[in-house]
DNA sequence: CACTTTCCGGTTTTT
DNA sequence: CCGGAAAGTG
């Protein structure tokens, strides 16, 4: 890369006060920050002084990467001396998440939480993180109602809304708890009033101006009103010929919400103490409480301080982590970078106002922190604050980013609206491009028009042929030279995962294509088509296994329906093939993993969705002895839950990669393609169905209320109040538009934007001028159609890549490979229970859970695990893969105990037999798993077999890769 | 043309 | 069950 400009010299040279970046897209963002802290490193600070937190985990690994690169640079360059310190500062980088910081804060010091809170219980260190959100939601489901029942009547008519909408109040209570509001024993932290009443004049205000923007002829207001009225059956309307009155106003916003305050105060403390009780903890909670350690003890802040502070997608935080960030620093150093205009993060709390809004929050902020006593050991006034500005793009040409930018630009509809857009660096893009020179009239932005959605994904497949294979496309290469598109330089961003499966399963087979992020792959024609053998191989009287089947081959709707009829008798009807494949598929019904991959060979199917259901499959059958009719109802309960499942990501470089714009902030990619920019669906119109609303204005609102009609008639039903208040949150520039935004500056030469319902934004940024789908026509024999689905042939199409488990290869005596497997007895099924449950506690026991059980086994595995101290990292039961090119093969298994030092790799395994026979069979398995993991980490291994029911141990040097090619060998032979 | 009624479709997801 | 947009109405 060349040098940097001025404006990122700039920026990076100014180390010392609080500092706002405004960094669009591609405009070298991350080369800024890591210039910046290794220029506060050359200037002697410590580098356990500086602290850097980012919000992934990607993007932490690699601001580290590329500040240690640096410092390796500046330590070629310089004198023993320093040479020292460099080598020591690269050793003790502060980067890292957010979460993770906070996490370290909140297990250092549980007690610090239950002192504050007042609760008797305390977190311990190793509470557990719950990751997973339908949990939590159960947990707090529980909890609350629990609570409810409790104290049923205490809180009048709120109470019935909320034990109705409990999912809604754990919602919100998360929502307060990113904007830095909590429960106290008595009353709420930091007011003295009630922090969810908003701020009524502010709403007052809005819905006044409101009023005063309003059509002259009719009042909007007025009218609105009246309809919720006419809806829920209340007698009551207002002129529509005058404006919203003023007492109107003041009904509407000061309505009496005491109650819903107080119950929603009860149930949020009840939740953290019984949280912190059972030693339970959530991402939100995680943020809250390190925020009250750091708050209430004056000890572990100033331990914790920093003298500089960085923080990359500022735009993502939300304001309990900006008062953290206040808290953490010892002197007014804070540097924040980000880009509100790639602000997608709103759902999650995220408060793009923290940015746009910085001078203003920060000095209130920190006032609010030193309220009784000094927590923030400095000052800082608005007008210290310095803002300063990326304006370069290195990436898109400027048709693009003009683009992008008329994305967000809103018909302002008032003359002051439109100066603070001014003021925001909105009206006209604050960023110009460096590329148009290199780029040339390499470049496009084009609109699609499709008659419908199947023709749109059409026209999706035939242009990706058309970039990668037509002439006139040039990608520009480093050189400045051009090269012809491939496959790899597109990428397909759209607004919802079912759009980007959609597409994936139309280009499929025709298109190299890989697909980013979790799928329901059991819905997938891979998952049902197994699910379909499964059951027929079950039971040959499936019926629905058997019409699946037979729908996916080329048979015509009206034989299949007469093989299904001619089933009531027999299955002579079926045709012989099917047969003949059930019968060779029935004698693999006992090695699950076979039996799935060979469904899939017989189709000829090997791709990603087909490993990761073979993978799932596998996993859970070696977890707990399934059997078929398991696998079975797993899948089925899948499928109807809509289970989904990350589908391991092998891009191959080459293939089109599909993914959601919220996946693709932070990448660029040669040419894009969004697809679906439809009414309904872009901008997406789901609303708010929430039963609670919370808002820094509005505070905490409830959309429903109880109307009583004289006689102890009372409806619950929607609140006027609340829907006139909403209104006043409509805000101009929505999520949506800034979505849009990310997903064309992704683009550094060409951008496709299609739609078959134009919506908008489709509107708007074309301008009305798209063009017809179908004008484009990519080679034909370029066009791979895929094949109508072929019936599956047995044994004449050899399977591209087969997947084979670890076990299948090995070979335990009365197992002839290939041949039927032994009979499992009730003895080997207890054997293998009680193998099962050994694993699961080392399990529980490497990841620093308690463990009940206690027999010798576990005693041997502690003590095992005891010796391993020094590791660097212990990972249990990990998947993974062993290619075998030549063979066509890959073998996978799961590791037991994978222990990573600096210098090399440690596989152990639980055995749990009563001898060594088979220890032959076993130095094998871990050999596997020992190339693998070296292959992985490009360390040399060493094999462990741990006997934990004879206390031994055997370690060894892993076997030569060629034996276990010899293993795989024969037991292809004998397939 | 302006307003009302009916109809339709239905997220995003790291830590 | 809600809001947007098409269809329906005067």
């Amino acid at each position: 890369m060349n040098a940097p400009n001025e404006s990122q010299k700039r920026i990076a040279g100014t180390l010392e006060g609080f500092l706002v970046v405004d960094a669009g897209p591609g405009t070298g963002k991350t080369r800024t920050i890591v210039e910046r802290f290794v220029n506060i490193l050359e200037k002697g600070v410590s580098a356990d002084r500086v602290l850097l937190l980012t919000f992934t985990r990607n993007a932490a690994e690699e601001m580290k990467e590329r500040i240690k690169n640096a410092l390796a640079e500046i330590y070629l360059s310089c004198g023993s001396e320093r040479r020292r310190a460099v080598e020591n500062a690269s050793k003790v980088l502060q980067t890292g998440t957010f979460d993770s910081f906070c996490h370290t804060i909140v297990t250092e010091y549980p007690e610090a939480i239950s002192r504050f809170f007042g609760i008797d219980g305390k977190l311990s260190r190793g509470a557990v993180l719950s990751e997973n959100e339908t949990l939590n939601r159960e947990y707090f489901n529980d909890v609350a109602d629990r609570f409810l029942f409790d104290r049923c009547g205490d809180y009048g008519d709120a109470e019935a809304v909320v034990s109705q909408h409990i999912g809604d109040a754990y919602t919100a209570i998360n929502a307060m708890m990113s904007a830095g509001i909590f429960p106290l024993k008595k009353g709420w932290f930091g007011s003295e009033s009630d922090p969810l009443t908003g701020d009524a004049e502010a709403v007052a205000d809005k819905l006044r101006r409101n009023r005063e923007m309003s059509n002259k002829k009719e009042y909007r207001l007025p009218k609105d009103v009246n309809q919720v009225f006419k809806d829920i059956g209340i007698e009551r309307e207002l002129p529509t010929d005058s404006p919203l009155p003023e007492d109107v106003i003041t009904e509407a916003v000061e309505d009496d919400r005491t109650d819903l305050f107080r119950v929603f105060h009860d149930l949020y403390y009840h939740y953290i103490k019984r949280s912190v009780e059972d030693d339970r903890l959530t991402f939100s909670l995680t943020s809250l409480f390190a925020f009250v350690v750091l708050y209430s003890e004056k000890g572990i802040r100033e331990g914790m301080s920093f003298d500089y502070l960085m923080i990359d997608e500022f735009q993502d935080t939300d304001s309990n982590q900006l008062r953290m960030a206040l808290m953490l620093l010892d002197r007014p150093n804070l540097c924040v970078v980000g880009d509100w205009k790639q602000g997608i993060y709103g759902f999650r709390n995220a408060e793009i106002e923290n940015m746009t809004e910085f001078h203003e929050r920060v000095p209130g902020m920190i006032s609010e922190l030193n309220d009784d006593t000094e927590r923030v050991r400095y000052r800082v006034a608005e007008e210290d604050i310095k803002k300063m500005h990326l304006d370069v793009n290195y990436r898109s040409s400027s048709e693009i980013i003009g683009c992008a930018y008329r994305s967000l630009t809103v018909r302002a509809s008032s003359q002051e609206e439109l100066d603070t857009e001014r003021i925001r660096g909105l009206v006209g893009p604050d960023v110009y491009s460096d590329r148009d020179g290199a780029i040339g009239d390499r470049s496009h932005v084009r609109f699609v028009k499709a008659d419908n959605v199947s023709e749109e994904t059409e026209e999706v497949v035939r242009r990706i042929l058309d970039y990668a294979t037509g002439d006139g496309y040039g990608i520009l290469c480093d050189d400045g030279t051009f090269r012809r598109p491939s496959f790899g330089d597109i990428a397909v961003l759209c607004r919802g995962t079912r759009a980007c499966i959609e597409i994936y399963e139309a280009a499929r087979g025709r298109v190299p294509v890989f697909m980013q992020g979790d799928m329901e792959i059991m819905s997938t024609r891979e998952g049902k088509l197994l699910l379909a053998w499964l059951k027929y191989v079950n039971n040959r009287n499936d019926r629905w296994g058997l019409s699946a089947i037979l729908s996916d081959t080329n048979l015509a709707p009206r034989e299949v329906r007469s093989v299904m009829d001619g089933m009531r008798s027999d299955d002579r009807c079926v045709p012989e093939m099917i047969r003949e494949q059930r019968d060779y598929l029935r004698r693999k019904r006992r090695r699950i993993t076979e039996l799935v991959t060979s469904v899939f060979s017989l189709y000829g199917i090997d791709n990603d969705i087909s490993h990761a259901i073979t993978s799932v499959v596998s996993s859970a059958h070696r977890n707990s002895l399934l059997t078929i009719s398991d696998i079975i109802r797993m899948m089925e309960s899948d499928i109807s839950n809509g289970t989904r499942y990350r589908v391991e990501s092998v891009p191959d470089g080459e293939a089109v990669i599909i993914q959601t714009i919220h996946k693709s902030k932070g990448l660029e990619y040669p040419i894009v393609m969004i697809p679906r920019v439809d009414s309904r669906v872009f901008p997406s119109t789901v609303s708010d169905r929430s039963a609670f609303l919370f808002d820094r204005d509005t505070g905490l609102r409830c959309t429903k209320e109880l109307y009583r009609f004289g006689e102890g008639y009372a409806k619950i039903d929607r609140s006027w109040k609340t829907h006139l208040v909403k209104r006043t949150l409509k805000k101009e520039y929505d999520e949506e538009r800034r979505l849009l935004f990310v997903a064309l500056s992704r683009a550094k030469q060409y951008v496709t934007v299609s739609a078959s319902d134009p919506s908008f934004f489709f509107k708007e940024l074309s301008g009305g001028e798209s063009v017809p789908s179908g004008l484009i026509h990519p080679g034909e024999a370029e066009v791979r159609k895929e094949s109508p689905a072929r019936a599956p042939d047995v044994g004449r199409l050899p399977p591209r890549r087969l997947n084979v488990g670890v076990h299948d290869i090995l070979r335990f005596g009365d197992d002839e490979p290939g041949g039927e497997p032994r009979t499992p007895t009730a003895a080997s099924a207890d054997a293998m229970r009680f193998g099962t449950a050994v694993h699961e506690c080392a399990e529980r026991m490497v990841l620093g859970k308690e463990v009940e059980e206690e027999y010798p086994q576990i005693a041997v595995v502690r003590a095992v695990l005891d010796s391993l101290e020094d590791a660097s990292e212990m990972i249990p039961e990990i998947e993974c893969a062993l290619p075998f090119n030549d063979l066509n093969v890959t073998l996978r298994g799961i590791i037991d105990l994978l222990v990573l030092y600096p210098d090399r790799v440690e596989i152990h395994d639980w055995k749990t037999d009563r001898t060594r026979d088979f220890e032959g069979e076993y130095m094998i398995q871990l050999s596997i798993y020992a190339h693998a993991a070296s292959g992985h980490y490009g360390l040399p291994a060493v094999c462990c077999i741990d006997y934990v029911t004879l206390d031994e141990q055997h370690r060894f040097q892993p076997l030569p890769e060629e034996d276990i090619a010899t293993r795989v060998r024969d037991y292809l032979e004998a397939l």
